[in-house]
DNA sequence: GAGCTGGAAGCAGGA
DNA sequence: TTTCCTGCTTCCAGC
């Protein structure tokens, strides 16, 4: 992977979640006119040529708009089409629709427009009874339980984006809030309801009702369905990828028990495997892209036209395929939670078939019309999960909590998340064709372990799990993998599986006699067939040697003002590949990561599958992805062993040097078995150097464990996110972020910012906040609040996962 | 018998 | 165009 270019950012932000404190007015107007707003705001394009490493959220920001991109605007490039076509996907000021949502003028637009559908009056102001109903600090948990058939199987337009084959670095991931809004209330103790049901594929749970049957896999091609259900089951889908190529994509048809032991096509036209067309990773050159513009774009047009009809008139029939639908309904009796033994004396969620059909409605319409407005409390008692509660429209609570890929930090103020022990470099995943192949486990045997530090209060906590990624872009849950809920005798955790923002979330709890501590031995990783997700819309990244997870843990704190502060750490990356793991070497730590320039020093590297003949190359790259240097490394062979490689430091191209340069390193042991990249600065000759661990102390032996978490002076590797904590976590505290960011434009984008970093200037984002756009009911930004962010320093915000809005983050680029 | 684990077969795509 | 390599997915067998 490129590397260089790709600035691995320290930034530090914190959530603040003000519940239910909003006017219904501002609420409103933010709702109403989130549409428009977030098409501007993605509409900031990367002028760089998408073939080269660009920053993710650039990428993104691509993704979102390629969707229906006209086929002109294609011929420039990637990047530059996107920014030469921006234009035209505003929405024009003066279109409204009859019903107050804004016309729309493109195929784009009209995408997002759906957005303004659903925000209608109506639903927004149902909304807001919920928030006024049930002040947010004071809201015991929601207990939403939601069956919708066929209905999940939309997947949001604004992503179908036929292009996201065209590159695997989007971050556009499944998980990413684009999809934040297809999602439903859950049976949680304390975290988010959003619930995509567009999850795995097929449990390997018999018992696991909820995602195998909701609907949104059937139309979605999502992999619990998939391929009987892909999205081919749309005919609009069909007539475009029938026309794209006749590539095939998957190996998943050459299985005869594939095609007649576990899915039945459909559809005489359709392949019983989801990927009989191409799968996105197919490389797409000029040539085939601009071939087929038009029939993306079409079908862009029809696919979200389709989404719209579906979505207005809540029929969970329209537009979606009859065979789909009824795949649908017959997986998809609940979206019930599996619970832990301990945890079904509570309560279990109930089924669909529970609610009146005038609540299930109305949760339809929580669901599916209002993108963003799935609010879900913060509870205060976590463990009286799937409770069974009420599920009238004004129980409905808002989660408030950030999404999945937002970017948040370890520790705050006292607090502080910590992964004591981490996991093992390697897991290997299990498909959904195979049984478990455990939990995760730790280097030293054991499992992971994670504690919250600081948290003195008596009431427990619930830690999310979720896997996420581990390249060099920002941190955001994995599309190809997911967590598995791993049970049984050797099991000593309990855990609660859920599913937020089309991905699954394992929920522990974190007690106060446990000193706030968890033993993760119940998650697994679960992976997906990659054709299933590339097959999604607007799943742009590939899987094909996408093959490296982290675990990402996630806690929120209630705060005595009512708020929540959401606290992250992500583990060291896994190897979940069988093959990869046998093979690819993998660097896990390093014993220096900067050096003067004049080089000389040896450093020790440790990690897997080192070899004497491996490697160890220096890389510096230009922005536009370049190689501007590259030189081998001395290695000792003789001191080289599986797990550990010595290497010189070779000297830098450039000995005058006045400011550190950031450069990468890999460690390759063949053609294309090469580590991923690592971080190495080259300080100016005259710097002094500062000793983070010498090499003669070093011992590979410690390269796993906790340190490698990033205590230890240099663990981190290249793709590490980890993120600090704010100087002091008042200043930077936000209140009333968007429960969906991508969808809520917290702030309008700059069409002329820095492909990196947005700037989050005062004036950008009090407008944000105030703006109409924020699709977050009840989350308006109060201006003292907005003032706190950018109290601090350098403060500039991105979002990972949403072009189209950053979050009010800081970051602070490393 | 179920679950976990390691190994490998078979296929498809890419080099 | 062909061949080989690589990666993905599934299956099998042992514990």
């Amino acid at each position: 992977m490129t590397g260089l270019e790709d600035q691995e950012f320290d930034f530090d932000f914190l959530f603040e979640f003000n519940q239910g404190d909003e006017g219904a007015a501002a609420a409103a107007q933010e709702h109403y006119s989130y549409a428009p707003t977030s098409i501007g705001s993605a509409l900031p394009l990367p002028t760089a040529h998408p073939s080269l490493p660009a920053p993710c959220h650039d990428l993104q920001t691509a993704t979102a708009g390629l969707s229906a991109m006209p086929a002109a605007s294609h011929s420039a490039g990637y990047g530059a089409a996107m920014d030469s076509a921006s234009a035209g996907y505003f929405l024009s000021a003066g279109s409204i629709r009859p019903d107050g949502a804004p016309a729309l003028e493109s195929p784009r637009i009209e995408i997002t427009s759906y957005l303004g559908l659903h925000h209608n009056s109506s639903q927004f102001f149902h909304d807001v009874e919920v928030e006024d109903v049930i002040p947010g600090a004071k809201r015991s948990p929601s207990t939403a339980t939601l069956s919708l058939p066929g209905l999940e199987a939309y997947r949001d337009p604004a992503c179908l984006s036929p292009a996201s084959s065209l590159s695997s670095r989007s971050c556009n991931s499944e998980a990413s809030s684009y999809e934040s809004n297809y999602s439903y209330p859950y049976t949680s103790p304390q975290t988010s309801p959003w619930q995509s049901p567009c999850v795995s594929p097929k449990t390997t749970d018999p018992e696991e009702g909820f995602p195998r049957g909701l609907g949104a896999c059937t139309l979605l091609g999502s992999p619990r369905h998939s391929p009987s259900t892909s999205p081919r089951a749309s005919v609009t889908e069909e007539s475009w990828l029938g026309t794209r190529t006749s590539r095939p994509a998957s190996p998943c048809n050459k299985r005869k028990y594939s095609l007649n032991g576990r899915q039945a096509p459909y559809s005489p036209h359709h392949s019983p495997t989801p990927s009989p067309h191409g799968s996105p990773r197919v490389s797409v050159t000029d040539d085939t892209w601009l071939g087929s513009t038009t029939q993306y774009t079409s079908s862009a047009i029809v696919a979200a036209i389709n989404a719209l009809t579906t979505d207005s008139s809540l029929d969970l029939g329209d537009g979606v395929p009859v065979k789909a639908r009824k795949t649908g309904l017959e997986h998809s009796p609940s979206v019930a939670l599996k619970v832990e033994p301990a945890g079904e004396d509570l309560g279990t969620t109930p089924p669909a078939s529970d609610f009146p059909p005038e609540d299930f409605s109305t949760f339809q319409h929580i669901r599916k019309g209002a993108f963003c407005d799935q609010y879900l409390s913060v509870p205060q008692h976590p463990y009286q999960w799937a409770k069974p509660k009420s599920l009238t429209p004004t129980s409905y609570m808002s989660p408030s909590l950030p999404a999945l890929d937002w970017q948040l930090p370890s520790h705050s103020g006292p607090y502080e998340l910590r992964i004591e022990v981490q996991p093992k470099s390697h897991h290997r995943a299990h498909y959904e064709t195979e049984g478990s192949r455990g939990a995760v486990k730790a280097s030293a045997g054991g499992h992971p372990v994670v504690q919250l530090h600081g948290y003195l209060e008596n009431e427990p906590l619930t830690l999310q799990l979720f896997i996420g990624t581990a390249d060099d872009r920002l941190l955001r849950p994995h599309a190809f993998y997911q967590v598995h809920r791993i049970t049984g005798k050797t099991v000593s955790t309990t855990s609660h599986e859920a599913v937020l923002c089309s991905t699954k979330v394992l929920e522990i709890p974190l007690l106060p006699e446990n000193n706030m501590r968890a033993t993760i031995d119940c998650a697994g990783i679960l992976k997906l067939r990659n054709s299933d997700i590339e097959l999604r819309k607007g799943e742009t990244d590939i899987g094909r040697k996408n093959t490296r997870v982290r675990l990402v843990f996630r806690v929120h704190i209630p705060q005595p003002s009512g708020r929540t502060l959401s606290l992250q750490v992500a583990s060291n990356p896994i190897e979940c590949s069988q093959r990869s793991a046998q093979e690819l070497p993998l660097v896990e730590k390093q014993s220096a990561d900067s050096y003067p320039v004049v080089g000389g020093k040896k450093m020790v590297l440790s990690g897997h599958n080192f070899l004497q003949d491996s490697k160890v190359i220096f890389v510096e790259k230009a922005p536009d992805g370049h190689h501007v240097w590259e030189m081998e490394a001395k290695t000792d062979r003789d001191l080289c062993k599986p797990n550990s490689l010595v290497v010189e430091i070779p000297p830098f191209r450039n000995q005058r040097i006045t400011s550190p340069v950031q450069v990468s390193f890999y460690v390759c042991n063949g053609k294309r078995k090469r580590s991923q990249h690592q971080h190495f600065t080259y300080l100016p000759a005259n710097v002094p150097v500062i000793k983070t661990e010498p090499s003669d102390d070093y011992e590979p032996a410690s390269a796993c464990g906790p340190a490698s978490q990033g205590l230890s002076p240099v663990p981190r590797p290249y793709y590490s996110q980890q993120l600090a904590a704010p100087p002091d976590p008042g200043s930077c505290l936000v209140a009333g972020f968007p429960l969906c960011p991508q969808r809520s434009t917290v702030m309008p984008t700059p069409r002329s910012a820095s492909p990196k970093l947005h700037d989050l200037s005062a004036a950008a984002y009090t407008k944000g906040i105030a703006s109409p756009a924020h699709c977050h009911l009840g989350l308006a930004q109060p201006a003292g609040e907005v003032a706190a962010v950018q109290d601090v320093p350098r403060p500039v915000a991105v979002h990972p996962g949403s072009p189209e809005q950053p979050p009010p983050a800081t970051l602070q680029p490393q």
